[in-house]
Order: structure tokens, then C-alpha cells, then sequence
DNA sequence: TGCTAAATGTTATGCTATAACATATCAATC
DNA sequence: GATTGATATGTTATAGCATAACATTTAGCA
């Protein structure tokens, strides 16, 4: 997990290539933009942990992030990246993969939204997709036994297009 | 968690009432005659912990799980459950409930099935529904995009029907 | 300035899970 | 019935994930 990433920019996003530096400065500028709004307080130690989330883009465990903020003198304590991560998670810039107990910055800023993750269990690559999981089979349960949703876990886990054993691209190096 | 259940029959599945020694009875049955036909071993402790997961008929953390098998004399060291949990998670007679890190025994034995659960945060009971995971948005993200889904891990967090606060009877002592 | 709330620093600890290796049990075959 | 191989269990130790609790600092505001 704690692996040299050499390809900062135009690595996989949703499985497909895409102007990742781009993506991770426009990402934190909204971010930036949404704390003001809200009166949050993005400090330098948040800043820096959804900025590292979103440059691997891939899901990190509390104790990776934490290593990295450690390098940089942020912080060596298990809290100092927990606090981040609960921050970054309450405002809603991050969030966690249950399968994996592990962490991923948000491709969809700021809304109150129900997530769903495509988790490739052989790279930890992470696809991020949008549901309206009150809507679906879940949601209509809900209603039927009068259950109160306030949060939902949606995770598929399997091989990504590029980790794919059978493919003509066996074993991508860019994805182990 | 290792709290005393004075309602072994009649409690909650699902969130309605049930005769549940019947329930715990018939699925142990159903789960012994599978074992035969599949040629797996369905010792002592294999059994005594699903049983122990259908009679709480809620959310188990894997020590809580150990520590009724300790003061029966079944095993004392945290690899005893854990191999019991991989064992029926494997055949399918208990799952994990990964928002919570817990285990719950299955009420739909055998089958290959992707599950969904409401899981009540107040009293940790949980309620598994049927869904055809690949069928949903999320089946429809994967086949997009190339994904092979392996696993899938659908939670609803929430407040059951006998936990909401704004409800007539609310903190019924039966759910807490 | 002084107050308050929030953020950070720090130590310790608890919960979750598995590695690794020894021993025992069981079933199939010779 | 003995041999063998596979599976299950016993046991110790440790790795990985997460938070409690309390001290200190910082930032915003009366």
C-alpha cells in the first residue's frame, strides 16, 4: 500500500484515463470553495490529507495517509489521520470503503450523496458511481418494514478491465 | 454486545415477530443437510457458532462470538471463531456485516446470493433482503466499464421500525 | 483583552484479524 | 488394520484498524 505511484498524472479514474492533476487541483479548490461557504475550517493538515487521497486515487488506509503526513512533519499520531479522515468524510470530500477499511477521496463534491463503488480487489483501484439508493430494492424494503435510512454501504468488489486474468493484458504492471 | 437476550422466542427478524427457536431449528437442519450433500464438515463448533449467530439474530462481533464459545469450553483464542466465521461466511450460512464488523447468521441458506441488509445502529438487529446485485445501477457501472464483480456488500444503516425517536413507542426495551 | 470553541499534540489502550507452527482427527487406500 | 494425506483444532504471538482521554494551542468573537 505504501508504494512508489510513479504516474501522478493521467493514471486511472473510473477505469479510464483522464488529466488527473487537473482533477485534483479543481477537486480541492471546490472543496476550498465549499468550506467558506459552510464556515469549515479546511486547515493545512485537511488540505493535505484530501489532497493525498485524491493524488492516489485509490483507496489508503488511516495508517497509510498517516505515513505520508508524517513525512512531511504533520503528524505522527494515529488521530492526527483520523481527525482528517473524519473531517474529510463529514464534509462529505471522502469516504470510506467498508471492504476494505480504507479511505478514498470523493469525485462528487459536497452533496449529501449516496456513493457506490466498483473496488478492484487485485490494484485497490476505486470507480465511484452515483445511486439513489433509497430508490432501488433496498429503499423499497425500507419503506415496507418502515426502516429509516441514514446511510447506505454499496460496494462491488472484483477485478478491474485492466486486472482482468483471462485478458489479452494479463497482469498490467500500471495496476499491481 | 455481550449483553444477556431474555426473548429467545418470538423476537425480532426482519423486524416482525416470529416463532424463532422454529427459525434457529429449521436453518441448522437445512444446514446440516447441506453439509452432507456438499461433502463439508459440520463439527461441534462450526455448528454451535452458527447456532449462537441464529439465536442473537443480530449483528456479532466475532469476539462476542468467542466469548460465548469460551464459557462453553470450545475454544478460547481469537482463531477458533474466526475459522468458524470463515467457515460458514464460505458456505454461506452467515454473513459479514462489514458497516459494523460483525457477523449475522443467514436466513436464506446455500444459495450463491447477494444479500442486502437494514441494519438497525440502535439495537444491531439486521434484516437481509435478496437482491440481484448485478441487475441494479451498480450492475450496469460494472458491464460498462468491464468490471467482473466477485462480491458485493450492500448495507442500509439506519433506525429500525421499534428504534425511530419520534415514534409512539419509543426505546422499546425489546430493541436495545 | 479575555472568553469560548475548535483544532491539534500526545499517550495509552482497545478492538479486529491473521500468521505461523504444533497437534489431533478423519477418511481413503493399500 | 496400518499408512498416508488432507483437514480441523490448539496455541502463541503479532499485525492492522480505531478511539478514549487529557493537555495544549489556535482562531474567532464579545
Amino acid at each position: 500500500m505504501t508504494d512508489k505511484n510513479p504516474a501522478r498524472d493521467m493514471s486511472t479514474l473510473g477505469f479510464h484515463a483522464h488529466d488527473h492533476t487537473h482533477c485534483v487541483n479543481s477537486t480541492l479548490a471546490r472543496a476550498e470553495r465549499y468550506c467558506v461557504e459552510n464556515k469549515l475550517k479546511f486547515t493545512p493538515i485537511r488540505r493535505r490529507a484530501l489532497e493525498i487521497l485524491l493524488e492516489e486515487h485509490r483507496a489508503l488506509g488511516a495508517y497509510d495517509l498517516l505515513a505520508v503526513l508524517a513525512r512531511e512533519g504533520l503528524g505522527t499520531a494515529p488521530p492526527v489521520a483520523y481527525r482528517a479522515l473524519d473531517f474529510l468524510t463529514s464534509a462529505g470530500f471522502a469516504h470510506k470503503i467498508e471492504g476494505l477499511n480504507a479511505y478514498i477521496g470523493c469525485a462528487h463534491l459536497g452533496a449529501d450523496h449516496a456513493p457506490a463503488f466498483l473496488i478492484c480487489t487485485a490494484c485497490k483501484s476505486v470507480a465511484e458511481a452515483e445511486t439513489d439508493a433509497t430508490q432501488g430494492r433496498l429503499g423499497d424494503v425500507a419503506r415496507a418494514t418502515g426502516f429509516t435510512i441514514s446511510h447506505t454501504v454499496i460496494e462491488a468488489l472484483g477485478l478491474c478491465p485492466k486486472c482482468q486474468p483471462d485478458d489479452n493484458n494479463a497482469a498490467d504492471p500500471s495496476c499491481a
